[in-house]
RNA sequence: GCCAGUGUAGCUCAAUGGUAGAGCGGCUGCCUUGUAAGCAGUAGGUUGCGGGUUCGAGCCCCGCCGCUGGCUCCA
């Protein structure tokens, strides 16, 4: 048999008969490797670990903790919940298993509608097929040959998928008596999988199609120990300990009633956290050329016949009708801005001209899709219209990102930006939209912010920059985007005058910078856990006299601090110290100021940081000042 | 909107189709309190809403609403 040359990632080439498997490699390199190894990389490719070499290939031996091992492991769980469900419940229909994340799901069509209390029974049939630990056998054959198959086992998504599938590139995958199309790659045997568990079943639709059928999505995850996956599902625990939806309540910051769906109930405390994070905005707003305003909410509807938003956003507007007339309460602003844009001739001098504002805004959203703070029909946002000359272009998102980073680095959230380019349907000229996306791009390495792009990503009108927030628990959130628009200056016929006396189109950039600030709230909430910097805390002091005869030196030095800029509050409830430091803590109060015989006699008083715990005792107003210039600098803890 | 689940006191949760309960929280009183829960008492409910079955419904059936997990959507 003939011998071919496999390159290894160090560099070294290993000659071995034609026919060996990666496996066998790995076996030679050492048995620790060939123990985690799940698949290989061949030529760049990730395929089955058992799967004979032909040629000359660079070879990747791919352990179970690299991302694509971890990928095939959870890949491969996949089929087993697969195989274990067809054997529980016979008669579903298979559509797809893919690996999303760190979690996998299989779309099924299963005659019993399956709840989480049927899952025990999938997990032990899952651990019996380990147990089996069946070889899993990739088979490649014809579509003609795939077909009938498929057909003989009834499964109708299977036959689907395979329409779009050509000769040559169909392969199958068995384990046991169960077989499944799939491009693979595999885990050698069902004994590879050692710890799993499913999460949660839900709908999803066939193909992604609401007209399609609705079939049942079973998520679950894999890990290649134990102790990860008791990890990851204690990070899942600690994510519901800081769910948003139960803290802001819990924290006396906002409701919810089902008079209202989708609009929020600001509570005096997070109408405190809601105006901080405002006027933190509109500080570095103003001082940044930006002006603030203010339109109306409700508009006839020709406003947004001409905007566009009629035709393509109708749906998702709050629409009402009087005296004949049609309105409709606003989901944007840009129309408002565009308006007042155009009350005056605009010289290329008055560029760029920044309006800003902070209004309601309205979207009907599906009630399906309501989600605590995160997904609203009532919300705010600190939006703002930009409109420029071309040539200012890249100036101005250099400075929108420079505002983005003084943002997100004071709240201490990581960010990354990815930039979405022209889409096949488009307006305007490909050589505008060449020199917008280079204008953006220049901005963005002239900031220094690193940046991926999203090919044909952008929205019709303009290219765009999606901003994504990593929180605490490594979550990724979208909350901005600033997007170049060519569109609304042509619908609204805004024009300003060059210096030639010629009349010119300006651009329009859209942006903000929380995006939200309900949602934005919401990230912050479960970011903090509630806890948050001092600066945005809705109380930042709360005095705890010892008892009634400290009660009046307690509100003395309240005063005092009110004074000096501080939310402070006394708890004068007839309780002990104890009961009473608890629940400041639960409130997530930055300090605890306990005042008694001690602190009365000499002003002073015994500080507790609900952090790092006992401080000792404090002057009053040396306090007050450390405590004011904390907030003043919008430290974070 | 769609599929599934779910809805009992402010919160967390009990109650084989047979008189709706507990803990926490609230309020009142006692204790006079020193760094994560003192003691006692007390109020609080048309069991989401509307129908139906039944001698009898928190529980079973139908419709509606909210919420949850997803899907779809997201200028």
């Amino acid at each position: 048999m003939a011998a071919i040359n496999v390159t290894l990632p160090d560099g070294s080439v290993k000659q071995v008969p034609q026919g060996t498997t990666p496996y066998e490699i790995a076996e030679q390199i050492g048995p620790k490797l060939a123990k985690a190894a799940v698949a290989a990389k061949v030529d760049g490719k990730v395929t089955d670990l058992k799967r004979p070499l032909d040629r000359d290939v660079a070879l990747e031996i791919v352990t179970v903790d690299s991302p694509e091992g971890l990928e095939v492991l959870r890949h491969s769980t996949a089929h087993l919940m697969a195989q274990a469900i067809r054997r529980l419940y016979p008669g579903t229909k298979l559509a797809i298993g893919p690996v999303v994340g760190e979690r996998f799901y299989y779309d099924i069509d299963c005659p019993k509608s399956l709840t989480v209390e049927d899952f025990p029974a999938i997990e032990a049939e899952m651990a019996k097929i380990v147990k089996e630990n069946w070889e899993i056998r990739r088979e490649e054959i014809s579509k003609a040959d795939a077909e009938a198959l498929f057909r003989e086992m009834d499964e109708p998504f299977k036959l689907e998928i395979l329409e779009g599938l050509q000769d040559g590139e169909i392969s199958l995958y068995r384990q046991g008596e169960f077989v499944d199309l799939c491009r693979g790659p595999h885990v050698p045997t069902t004994g590879y999988i050692k710890a799993f568990k499913l999460l949660s079943v839900a709908g999803a639709y066939w193909r992604g199609d609401s007209s399609r059928p609705m079939l049942q999505r079973i998520y679950g995850t894999a890990f290649p120990k134990q102790s990860e996956l008791e990890a990851y599902l204690q990070r899942l625990e600690e994510a519901a300990r800081r769910d948003h939806r139960r803290l802001g309540p819990a924290l006396g910051l906002f409701s919810f009633h089902e008079e209202s769906p989708g609009f929020a109930y600001w509570h005096p405390k997070g109408q405190i956290l809601y105006r901080t994070l405002e006027n933190f905005s509109r500080e570095l707003q103003e001082a940044r050329g930006y002006q603030e305003v203010a339109t109306p909410w409700i508009s006839r509807s020709q406003l947004w016949e001409q905007s566009g938003h009629w035709e393509h956003y109708r749906e998702n507007m709050f629409r009402m009708e009087y005296e004949g007339e049609s309105l409709a309460v606003k989901p944007m602003n840009c129309p408002n801005h565009c308006l007042m844009y155009k009350e005056q001739t605009r010289s290329y001098r008055d560029l760029p001209i920044r309006f800003a504002e902070y209004g309601p805004l309205s979207r009907y959203e599906l009630s399906g899709t309501l989600h605590g703070l995160m997904r609203v029909r009532g919300f705010h946002q600190d939006d703002a219209h930009l409109y420029v000359r071309e040539d200012q272009i890249e100036q101005e998102i250099f400075g929108v990102l420079e505002l983005f980073d003084v943002v997100y680095s004071t709240l201490g959230l990581k960010y990354s930006i990815k930039l979405s380019t022209r889409p096949e349907k488009f307006l305007g000229t490909v050589e505008t939209w060449d020199r917008a996306e280079q204008a953006l791009m220049r901005a963005l390495e002239k900031a220094g912010r690193p940046y991926e792009i999203n090919p044909g990503d952008g929205a019709f009108y303009g290219p765009k920059l999606d901003i994504y927030v990593t929180d605490a628990l490594e979550r990724v959130w979208q909350c901005a985007t600033v997007q170049l628009d060519y569109q609304l200056p042509e619908r609204f016929d805004l024009t300003y005058v060059d210096a030639d006396g010629s009349h010119k189109r300006p651009v329009m950039i859209h942006r903000a910078i929380f995006g939200s600030l309900e949602r934005f709230i919401g990230i912050l909430v479960e970011h903090f856990a509630g806890a948050f910097p001092t600066w945005l805390a809705p109380v930042q002091a709360r005095v705890i006299p010892v008892g009634i005869n400290y009660f009046e030196y307690a509100y003395g030095v309240a005063e005092k601090l009110k004074r000096m800029g501080i939310r402070v509050e006394v708890d004068s409830r007839n309780e002990k110290v104890g009961y009473k430091i608890r629940d400041a803590q639960l409130q997530k109060i930055p300090y605890m100021l306990v005042v008694g015989e001690k602190e009365a006699a000499s002003g002073t008083v015994a500080v507790r940081h609900r952090s790092r715990g006992d401080l000792g005792a404090q002057d009053v107003e040396a306090f007050g000042r450390a405590v004011a210039d904390e907030i003043a600098r919008r430290a974070l803890d």
